[in-house]
DNA sequence: ACCCCTGTCACCTTTTCGGGGGACGATGAT
DNA sequence: ATCATCGTCCCCCGAAAAGGTGACAGGGGT
């Protein structure tokens, strides 16, 4: 299960900036028992990459620009259910962390660890175990208040974010204005907000919404 | 007032991203003709080394924790009217591209940016000339639906970005609500937005608003 | 002196919001 | 089998908000 020291841990960077690929695999190859074999900018390739060479770690940056680390993490992990993840992100949020702990991720490092976080990091991940710092733990524990909105009660919700009038929503979403109303009561109660734009504010304050 | 061949380009590299600036540096210190002298994580950071070392150029990411790059870019002209500066951003709506040239910046690199670029953007720069990729200069002249807000036709609108009720911007801004609602209507009309939800889109889509 | 823009406010009409009900079929859990 | 949840829709209501129009004082530019 665990890799032999003498064998290098086979790493595998993702980010879509060159110049943090570059970093990451400097940082990485100066280490004698970490190699990178390879690098993708993007969520599909590093899909591929993984499936071709069977990194023991794999280093993934939260944002690419066709999808989310997490769902890259995801999708590897449906396939690899082993596979050793690392998200390398600059957002953390409670709920960013937490998705990322449910894809299945092993390790959580935040874009300005130090080089010693990210060896430590590797190292510990590739070794089965979990890394995840103290700030980041923190806001894992955070998780009191924790409402699950339906899928659908998240649609309404990003377009109430968006300051849409129900109307708008209801077209929006191809359903009656009225309907629109139910998801928006149930939001409001939800989240104990007084108002739409109360319900925003808890949300975004929970990292259940980002804007933008 | 050009940089002798024989002498290297000083660079000071700016960025809150360790590996990042570790990818950076080792790009630019491959090169013969390029020296990295310094590196920065934050703005204060990078104001005070750059007065130390007088870099020939100066790459300085977008987002620092501090301050914004273009900033910390108006701060060294403010004081080195010559600086030869770089901005490196994820950013680029045409707002922050301009902002960026009104503070002075003579390089604009995205973060997505190979390595030949970077070279060829550090040396372009360090001779005194612009370095505007392609991409970046069309967005400069996507400025035809110029705009201009007033300052306080600003704040409003920042705050109708937040979803807030005019009541609220009312209470906010210390004024009443019928004033509000003044500002809202010119905003409406400047923007050619039909309601405020509109004209926080658009405002949003021309980059004269930045979200979160 | 005039006009444009800004910042301020008020009146009026229409729209939207949120609360109160209730209904119904489809899941899913217990 | 039943109860909870979800997604959909409907009605009524009163209060609040939004948006249009008009107004007016002060500053800057021509």
């Amino acid at each position: 299960m665990s890799i032999p020291s003498e064998k290098p841990i086979r790493v595998l960077v993702v980010d879509d900036h060159f110049f943090t690929r570059l970093g990451l695999s400097a940082a990485l190859n100066l280490e004698s028992d970490i190699q990178v074999v390879a690098e993708a900018a993007n969520g599909q390739d590093a899909i591929s990459l993984y499936e071709e060479h069977l990194p023991d770690v794999a280093i993934l940056d939260g944002n690419l620009p066709d999808m989310h680390g997490t769902e890259v993490a995801r999708e590897i992990v449906k396939r690899f259910e082993m596979a050793r993840l690392l998200i390398f992100s600059v957002e953390e949020t409670e709920e960013d962390i937490h998705r990322a702990v449910n894809a299945g991720v092993r390790g959580y490092l935040p874009k300005t660890s130090s080089r010693p976080d990210l060896l430590n990091a590797v190292r510990t991940v590739s070794h089965g175990r979990r890394y995840f710092p103290k700030t980041v733990l923190g806001k894992l524990n955070e998780r009191r208040n924790h409402v699950t909105l339906s899928a659908r009660e998240f649609e309404v919700l990003q377009c109430m974010a968006k300051g849409w009038p129900n109307k708008i929503i209801a077209n929006e979403l191809m359903i009656s204005t009225e309907t629109v109303k139910t998801f928006v009561a149930r939001i409001l109660d939800k989240l104990e907000a007084e108002d739409r734009t109360q319900a925003v504010m808890v949300a975004l304050d929970r990292g259940l919404l980002k804007l933008k």
